[in-house]
DNA sequence: CGGTTTTTGTTGCCTATACAACATAAGGAG
DNA sequence: CTCCTTATGTTGTATAGGCAACAAAAACCG
């Protein structure tokens, strides 16, 4: 499935992105987001700050990689062997995103959970990349159906990883995967 | 108290010696020691062979650095603000000892266990090091008892770990000191 | 035994990272 | 506000480590 650059890069590049992404995952519950200086991850790594500018362009772009790196893997290990767009495909999709969103919302530094922390863009590429994946050969306007359904779940996602549903974690996966799979149309006419 | 060299050397020394520690380690508890090739260590540490071979001659020299190096941390620990030759202090080291040689053969793989690693060199350096430290000042004739001492209390601790004594570890260690402290005069008359 | 494969060391050239020094920007504290 | 500290980016130069290719030793096997 799906695939996150690096890959055949020099040790060396791989190493120093990987002490990153570990010294800024391990930093985040410890310190909110904004509370963390680029001196901290390089430190952390054992990383020159000079380096650390060789790869990425500030704390907002590790950030970026490292969440679509770890949720990635996520998805790569929950979805090992799913290459289609079926309905259990799609509802593990889901029930992945919500997991991930949790760990890591949970595993922030507490004053940054209720925050707003850029996650939309790279987590909504990764789950446009897997449908597009499980899409590809079909007749249907693949890239409509991935845009929506993607942006559909980590939205939902989002919303309830951040505490603002009452609903049983599966209960509510099966209420967006009626949305998802029946639209809303049955649920405007069930309130006529 | 003591040093390990590894002070104010290039993170990227520092790094990969880490990682060469931590690979070797981890395979230790996977393979005997005979069956582990540099080619293994280098991979599972993520650095070139060829850099291997900049650090060390062969991996018996890693060897001795690693166990070195972990035995260095795990004095320092459990001996944090020991610092002269006092009869609690002697205790605390050999017990230290006890336990690092328990903990390091305990999470060999198997087959290695009863094998004969070669552990003394380096462990008795240590362990002479910190006696040394701790007569410091004193005026008797310090590298004498520090050699025969260290070298006691290694082999004592060998000896138990390797599962020869039939004894309770505190006890071993009280009969230890007894020999360290009193000399073998006493034993000798008393066995007459 | 001889032939094959694996492992070991070694070397030369190239590149990523270290380091140090700098200028600038951004926060506090008086 | 100014002063002072801390964080951010940037640059030039030196060096550790990557990579690929090699020869030789060891280990394996029919």
């Amino acid at each position: 499935m799906l695939i996150v650059e690096d890959q055949n890069l020099d040790k060396r590049v791989l190493r120093t992105r990987m002490a990153l992404r570990e010294a800024f995952g391990n930093l985040m519950h410890e310190k909110p987001f904004e509370q963390i200086t680029v001196s901290d991850i390089t430190e952390r790594a054992m990383i020159n700050r000079a380096t650390f500018y060789a790869h990425f362009n500030d704390k907002y772009e590790l950030f970026d990689y490292m969440l679509r790196y770890i949720f990635h893997e996520h998805l790569v290990t929950i979805l090992a062997d799913a290459d289609a767009l079926t309905y259990d495909n799609l509802r593990n999709l889901a029930f992945a995103t919500l997991t991930f969103l949790q760990k890591f919302i949970g595993h922030c530094a507490p004053s940054e959970r209720n925050n707003t922390l850029p996650f939309e863009m790279q987590l909504q590429a990764c789950l446009f990349d897997v449908l597009m994946d499980w899409l590809d050969g079909s007749e249907a306007s693949t890239q409509l159906i991935a845009t929506a359904t993607s942006s559909s779940i980590l939205s939902a996602g989002l919303y309830y990883a951040r505490g603002k549903s009452e609903l049983e974690r599966e209960t509510y996966i099966d209420q967006l995967m009626d949305i998802l799979m029946h639209g809303i149309d049955a649920m405007i006419l069930s309130h006529v």
